[in-house]
DNA sequence: CGGCCGGGTTAAGAT
DNA sequence: AACCCGGCCG
């Protein structure tokens, strides 16, 4: 008998519940957790997986599958200490062996790559992002003549966005066009015709995209002899933030474990913000009934993270939504101060609210760190992040623009992916034309004569210079093959590809200098993987998603704010958090209000933003926008209102506050008109 | 004439 | 940073 599990202790009745369920069974029955926000699930599902190692389960065959790679690292970290204060010091080594946490393209990426040969795919395939998947859309696109039609063909993003729904809900094409994209309904053969190309051509360049990794996944656990196989390399299978799964990836959950014997999943569907990405709250809600005998419901209702007045805020934006499965959060942190409702003049005034109190409260002793800054689209932090950089403030960025979306940073990737894969033809597409005079026509014709022999790095060497592509063309064909012979080694080979490519990137660029620094930050990182394709691999399905405003990302013991987009913010808290533009328009955005269903997603957003606060909660409404399309200096604006998702019987809830605070002159209407002149019409009119 | 290049415009959320 | 459109070079 093991000795009492004091690590437990500090575990309230129902974690337990959710941490001992079927630990001394041989095979555990299903077990879902409704976990709300800030109810502990992180340390719940970690105390559970040690719980899980600690009575013999081998952590090999445990496979933890998490929203994002940083949870991921964040989970292994957790069990791994839960786990050494029980066990000693055998435990590093052995929760080193929880190999299996990632996320499910992350995991669907790896068994692919063992299965390859089993379910006839070439090794050595490669990933493509959500731009190279529109790229190579694209191309087919215009293959097919679809570019050209009388009325407007959907774009290349919404064909892919069409093709992925279809994929990921597991739904028919024509349900999809007339559930998401009505306006795109006239072209359902088109389409059809284009996404079985579309398939074709991903299949003759041996690439995958992200659809795929989950895709093909699912078609190995079709067939009954592959399904097994799979299978048995797990004893336990858990999966974190379940509202944000789709149909496709909980088909692959159920052909891992039809019997749900080891299966564990924790949700909360007030958080569920990724519907855009065929993601369903169905998955929750059907989850224990797809089992005979059904899955045991553990519901954590207690907050831990914030307190009452914010929780109470929170709770109010919440219930409203029309449709809702989990019961209300409570807490017992107690407070007096209430959430802020500030109203600000403009985005500047926001910014310099912000900064105000940012500073105010790291002068009371609140670290940087602790302090975060929200918002619905990351352009909405522009002004704020002129504003930081103007006081010196150091910040991370998460979500929106990433370091891999820079154009040099793709172009090198681009030669890289291209050498471990010469039939990927957006990664060929794309470096052929960073020569001087190549374009999309003579770089097709070169893929084409690649395409057509078995040896394309030969075939390329073979085809006549380009007129105008000077000695660049030589260095390629010279750099391609030395790729391809493989003895340069990694991370040599980025090193090569980079004296290639570093003359064009001063030809093309005015800030050359940075991108070039930029590109020996890429070299750091690529030292940090063992081979080209776990560096090719890993840097498209976990991309650094931060930026910052110095060149890089801050030292680890340097503070410093965080802004983050709100879905960027899952799984997060933060002491002090502010959240921008929480006005109509922003959020919900103007882009979300079409339907009833996207509505709701927007209201559960803003409900994700609110309960990553702690203590402190600034919510703050703009008045007025400018208007970006207009003569320089125009001053053309519109007014917004407070989001709907807090209508005026709400705002008792909240301290609402105007910043800067309005001076007693203002209130008595004392203080005189601003004067106004125009002294540039002044000045145009001496000579006139 | 095809195809390259430079002008302008606009931008949701992300594995 | 990507897209579309018109000028211009080979």
């Amino acid at each position: 008998m093991l000795a009492s599990p004091t690590y437990l202790d500090a575990l309230n009745p129902e974690q337990r519940r959710a941490v001992e369920h079927g630990t001394g069974d041989a095979t555990p029955g299903p077990l879902l957790v409704i976990a709300g926000a800030g109810s502990g699930k992180t340390n719940t599902l970690a105390h559970r997986v040690a719980h899980l190692i600690v009575h013999g389960a081998d952590p090999r065959r445990i496979l933890l599958m998490t929203f994002s790679r940083r949870a991921a690292s964040e989970m292994s970290r957790r069990v791994e200490r839960i786990a050494a204060q029980v066990l000693g010091t055998s435990a590093g080594a052995m929760t080193d062996a929880l190999a299996w946490a990632g996320t499910f393209h992350g995991i669907g990426a790896r068994l692919l790559r063992e299965h390859a040969t089993q379910i006839g795919l070439d090794t050595a395939f490669t990933i493509h992002d959500r731009e190279d998947s529109a790229d190579l859309m694209n191309l087919v696109r215009h293959e097919l003549g679809f570019s050209e039609t009388k009325s407007r063909f959907p774009t290349k993003g919404t064909c892919l966005a069409i093709y992925s729904r279809v994929v990921n809900a597991q739904d028919d094409l024509d349900a999809v066009l007339k559930a998401t994209f009505p306006w795109c309904a006239m072209w359902s053969a088109q389409l059809r015709e284009l996404f079985s190309f579309y398939v074709a051509a991903k299949q003759a360049q041996n690439v995958l995209d992200y659809d795929d990794l989950l895709l093909y996944w699912a078609g190995m656990m079709a067939e009954p002899a592959m399904a097994a196989e799979v299978a048995a390399r797990f004893d336990h299978v858990l999966v974190d933030e379940y509202q944000d799964t789709n149909k496709l990836q909980s088909s692959v959950l159920l052909a891992l474990k039809p019997q749900g014997h080891g299966l564990t999943v924790v949700g909360d569907d007030a958080q569920s913000i990724y519907s855009f990405r065929a993601a369903t709250v169905r998955n929750i809600l059907d989850f224990p009934e797809a089992f005979s005998p059904p899955a045991a419901i553990v519901t954590l209702d207690r907050n831990y993270r914030s307190t009452q007045p914010i929780l109470g805020a929170a709770n109010a934006v919440i219930e409203m939504a029309s449709e809702r499965f989990t019961k209300n959060l409570w807490t017992e942190r107690q407070s007096d101060a209430k959430p802020l409702l500030v109203t600000v003049r403009d985005e500047a005034d926001q910014a310099r609210y912000v900064v105000h109190r940012v500073l105010e409260a790291r002068e009371g002793g609140m670290a940087l760190k602790s302090q975060a800054v929200l918002f619905r689209t990351s352009s909405h932090s522009g002004p704020l992040e002129i504003e930081l950089t103007r006081q010196n403030i150091p910040f991370v960025k998460f979500g929106g623009l990433k370091f891999l979306d820079a154009a040099h940073i793709k172009d090198l990737l681009s030669i890289l992916r291209w050498s471990e894969n010469p039939r990927d033809r957006v990664a060929g597409f794309r470096v052929l034309q960073l020569l001087p005079g190549v374009g999309p026509g003579t770089a097709g014709k070169v893929l084409d004569a690649m395409a057509t022999g078995p040896d394309p790095v030969w075939a390329l060497g073979e085809y006549p210079q380009p007129l105008r592509a000077g000695e660049s063309w030589g260095g390629l064909v010279e750099l391609m093959r030395r790729l391809a012979r493989g003895d340069a080694g990694w991370p040599s080979e980025l090193g090569y590809a980079r004296l290639w490519y570093e003359p064009l990137l001063e030809q093309a660029y005015d800030d050359a200098m940075v991108r070039v620094q930029d590109i020996a930050q890429l070299e750091q990182i690529a030292g940090g993987y063992p081979s080209r394709e776990r560096f090719l691999t890993e840097l498209t399905l976990d991309p650094p998603d931060a930026t910052s405003d110095q060149s890089g990302v801050p030292m680890l013991d340097e503070d410093y704010l965080i802004l983050s987009t709100i879905h960027s913010a899952k799984g997060q808290e933060w002491k002090s958090v502010h959240v921008l533009n929480v006005v109509d328009g922003c959020i919900p955005s103007d882009l979300g209000t079409g339907s009833t269903h996207e509505l709701e997603e927007e209201r559960r957003l803003l409900y994700v933003a609110m309960t990553r606060a702690r203590d402190e909660l600034h919510l703050i409404v703009p008045q007025r926008f400018f208007v970006t399309q207009q003569a320089r200096h125009g001053d053309r604006h519109l007014y917004a209102q407070r989001t709907r998702f807090i209508p005026r019987a709400m705002t008792g809830l909240f301290e609402d506050i105007l910043w800067p605070a309005v001076t007693p002159a203002h209130i008595e209407g004392l203080a005189p008109a601003p004067v106004r002149m125009d002294i540039g019409a002044q000045m145009r009119g001496m000579w006139k």
